[in-house]
DNA sequence: CTAGGGATTCGAGCGCGCTCGAAGTCAAGG
DNA sequence: CCTTGACTTCGAGCGCGCTCGAATCCCTAG
């Protein structure tokens, strides 16, 4: 594992990478790719070592995918953070309008979720209410039906 | 307007159920050819004329699409429906899976967003408050950060 | 030295959910 | 009559975000 001149390679492998993030290798390497990310520091063999900062970058990059950003968009903000301090601005606007959108998601997620219990509602209605609604909390439990 | 016999067209045309609904007439046409929606009836010329029962179907698939239910799920759901009443507790069962995956999306999307509100302050932090944060009240009353 | 394993780059391919365009039909209006 | 225009069907195409596979390279173990 040392290698002879006492140097202990840093940072962790892409498949470490990987399995902390929840990112695939792939996808790492694709974020790169396309500037999302910027160059990897490498280790011995040109393999990447990704840092903590880079670690943190990568779960910041899930946020906003998972919230719904764009890679395009996603790409625009990466270059104003390359840009300099005196964009900082700039990304909070970027930042403050993503935030909008995504309360507005929300807001409809929750209406629609509302909707989906009423949905269920009317069905189990249909289906004769014996079970006093034992559904209410359960999620993953495993809904039971019995005629 | 008035056709001789005195029927007038019952319904609504493609372009007015697509307004109503907010699905473009090309996508309305598209779910009924994958089976989403039963043809729907036919007023003079072939034209489709949608129904009010139409416009709710459309709706309802609309929220399941907008949760995130895969077009595929869609059509498996509405193959139960047109199997008859007996596959409302299989139905029920969809619904209720698809319940537990939304609530779950909600709650990630709750925690993302809390996670972008003490993003954005830090920016703010390295801006400089002058601004009293006049953006902290607006829109959901979800979520309070504090420092 | 050889073999193995896991990394590298790169472009191509894929699945999803539309989205579009071509070609045709029909009804009303001038 | 002919035009206009909104509809029809159908298959093809598109944009997105990955996802994969091939070819190559490097390091380590035996």
């Amino acid at each position: 594992m040392l290698d002879p001149t006492g140097q202990v390679p840093t940072g962790l492998t892409i498949e470490e990478a990987s399995s902390r993030t929840g990112v695939s290798a792939h996808t790492l390497r694709y974020y790169e790719r396309i500037g999302l990310m910027d160059p990897v520091p490498r280790g011995p063999g040109g393999h990447r070592r990704y840092t903590d900062d880079d670690l943190g970058r990568v779960v910041f990059l899930t946020l906003l995918r998972q919230t719904g950003m764009s890679i395009r968009d996603m790409q625009r903000f990466v270059e104003l953070t390359r840009q300099g301090d005196h964009t900082i601005a700039d990304r909070v606007d970027v930042l403050v309008d993503h935030r909008a959108r995504l309360r507005a998601h929300v807001e409809l997620l929750t209406r629609h979720l509302a909707a989906l219990e009423t949905k269920i509602g009317v069905y189990r209605t249909i289906l004769g209410v014996e079970h006093p609604t034992p559904d209410d909390e359960p999620a993953l439990a495993g809904v039971k039906e019995q005629p």
